[in-house]
DNA sequence: GGGAAGAGGTGTACGCCGTACACCTCACGG
DNA sequence: CCGTGAGGTGTACGGCGTACACCTCTTCCC
């Protein structure tokens, strides 16, 4: 506290407010509140609330809510490392997907919203046209890196749908309860969730689309596509 | 028209309605309605509406939306082709999962639903489990057997997330125009969509992922888990 | 036959949501 | 000094899901 104290705290609550609270600003605090309380959380008013303003004011930096999105997704695509050049496509794209991953996974609303968005946005297409050229500077032809594209679909971005969502962690006591009621009626989901069970350390509470299944699943696309790239694999044969 | 017509007819607006309206009533009308205007038409108001009824009747049959779209998700689930018996796993699978693929496509929404679903349904868990019991059946280890299920991911569903939600189809000139603008900007996918434009009588619009390409990938994956079942593959291991 | 019971349909109301529109405020350049 | 425009406000509308009290039949038992 200084000079002017009582003037310069005055202004201080009209003024921290009225710090320009740009387009960026809006946008990080959006990311920010999705992060931690999750992204059906997220409305204008709420978003307002939390900036300290009113829910209108929002509109003099975002058109709506979809464009509000959008540049959320920027911002976390935005997140994604840059590929790595090098002679070696396969390990490329393996790294660069892991890297989405990552980000995905510090952002776990995002998937789901650039899935929901009609049209992809700019970096959304910076992310995929870079990876489909680390294919093609591997050499693969248009033909296989177009159908490899579509093979590996959503898993690009370091994710693939989850079979089942994660029950939020109950108990452990409780979770052998469920699983043993239904090992009645759905045995072989019972059998391939005990064994899961059955490591334990690994597994990061009940999900299961740990960094183990990922990578399993990647690398035997990767594997396939190499194999069809080697053998000069086109879509007009078998 | 016969005898008593005036009282039938004046009996029949109030009978049509009367009918009792049960709980598959709703749901048969509900997934209609997503069928033809897309679920994000179907709000309780317009689907009481379509029903000739008001709106808090639905609850009278369902408990809440959520429970709307459970129902709708296990009607839909429930056109699945049952499984195929026989020796061979991988065609098994190969076919139940063209089937899954059909009825999604017969109900586009389907597929979002079930993944932005909480908790599965019991169709849901029923179709899972049996497509389970196929890879066990088929003599594939536990281990190995999850994490098939992990590496189709969504693909048990017949359907891979579009990468480019399909934009609907403007006239192929404006299309064309749109697609020289972008391949200044984004060259690579560009090459990739030209090329797939060339081919043009197989594919359905400008969508991408017709059946080619999901059997490309599901056969991609299916050919991998053959070849790591025929070496006795388990986790431990590469 | 009469009347309780309960299933099915109604009407009103609340609190959320996104956002259109008119307004205010105030720093700044002419 | 004043106009202007960027940034923030307040009010309002129409849509949503749904709680709650109510009405109206059908059915079934006495």
């Amino acid at each position: 506290m200084r000079t002017m104290a009582k003037q310069a705290d005055a202004q201080q609550a009209a003024t921290e407010r009225r710090k320009p609270l740009n387009r960026d600003r809006v946008l990080r605090a959006a990311v920010a509140r999705a992060d931690q309380s999750g992204i059906e959380a997220l409305s204008m008013r709420s978003l307002a609330q939390e900036l300290g303003v009113v829910p209108m004011a929002l509109y003099k930096h975002v058109a709506n809510k979809e464009q509000l999105l959008d540049g959320m997704v920027e911002l976390v695509v935005g997140e994604i490392d840059p590929p790595a050049d090098g002679p070696d496509w396969r390990s490329a794209i393996r790294e660069r997907v892991l890297s989405a991953r990552r980000a995905l996974l510090r952002h776990p609303w995002a998937l789901r919203v650039i899935e929901s968005r009609g049209t992809p946005t700019p970096a959304v297409l910076d992310y995929l046209d870079s990876v489909i050229g680390t294919f093609r500077g591997g050499g693969l032809s248009v033909d296989l890196t177009h159908h490899a594209m579509h093979a590996l679909g959503s898993r690009v971005w370091g994710f693939t749908q989850e079979l089942f969502p994660a029950s939020p962690g109950d108990e452990p006591g409780e979770q052998a309860a469920a699983l043993q009621a239904m090992a009645a009626r759905y045995p072989h989901i019972a059998e391939i969730a005990m064994a899961r069970a059955h490591d334990g350390a690994s597994v990061v509470g009940s999900g299961c689309d740990d960094q183990f299944e990922f990578e399993f699943a990647l690398d035997l696309l990767l594997d396939g596509f190499a194999r069809l790239h080697e053998r000069g694999w086109s879509s007009g044969q078998a």
